[in-house]
DNA sequence: TTGTAAATACTACTATTGTAGTTGACTGAA
DNA sequence: TTCAGTCAACTACAATAGTAGTATTTACAA
């Protein structure tokens, strides 16, 4: 929803967002500056800036506020895997396909589990 | 080569240049903007900034500029999948497969040469 | 050799991103 | 009821991206 984009340093924020569900804003500058040394307010920037943009929500609890992404990991995902497919293989799925399997490792039941869903696609038209 | 990205503008611009080759500059702006209505001088922009980055170079031929990538898409794409790869699947090709692969539009063909590139991989590690 | 059109370079301006300081509001403790 | 600490809002500033105007150079024709 949105063509918004997270950017590279919000997207710090929303890992640990995904990870820790809806938290409080000191919580979330803890877990973000164990991983990357920014300062506080930086956090806080790309909180707010998250939450301009949509993709995270601010709701009032024991009057601290706590910060929740309002889409799931997946979902956006899902999302830019579109764009990234469009853009990069003109929105074909089989080359991409082809170049992410070239130099994959895989674990057997990887594999095994990819086999599973190219048998049900193989019918596909073309 | 270099932590540069492409830009979204400037991807249209690399494109024309991948599709035609080494070109002078009249033939990249009448292509460029046939497809997006731009001023010339945004194409130009562009053109020059993607010669800064690296991507692209001049060779003066015949009192003129040609202009050249200096990367194939193929290897473009490799580079900008990796990091795709890594921050959206956490570097592990597999779910991004199974992403992928799951609302895929294969045709018979595709099903069969990714079948072949699996069996070659399943023996890997994990 | 000079004028002019085309090509190239320089400049500009807004929005966004990365990064963070300063200010003001709120809350709980003394 | 006041004060300190915390939280949130506002402000800032350089770099990049999107978009394009203006100026200068070049090259060919007359």
């Amino acid at each position: 929803m949105s063509d918004n984009r997270i950017t590279d340093a919000e997207w710090e924020v929303m890992e640990v967002l995904w990870a820790e569900g809806a938290s409080p804003s000191a919580k979330i500058v803890r877990l973000v500056t164990t991983r990357k040394s920014w300062a506080q307010n930086t956090v806080l920037t790309l909180l707010r800036r998250l939450v301009q943009k949509g993709f995270v929500t601010m709701v009032k609890e024991d009057g601290r506020f706590h910060y929740e992404a309002t889409v799931t990991r997946c979902q956006y995902v899902a999302q830019e895997g579109k764009t990234f497919l469009q853009r990069m293989f003109g929105g074909e799925s089989a080359p991409l396909l082809m170049h992410f399997a070239k130099d994959a490792n895989l674990s057997a039941a990887d594999a095994e589990e990819l086999r599973k869903i190219l048998k049900g696609k193989s019918t596909g038209k073309k």
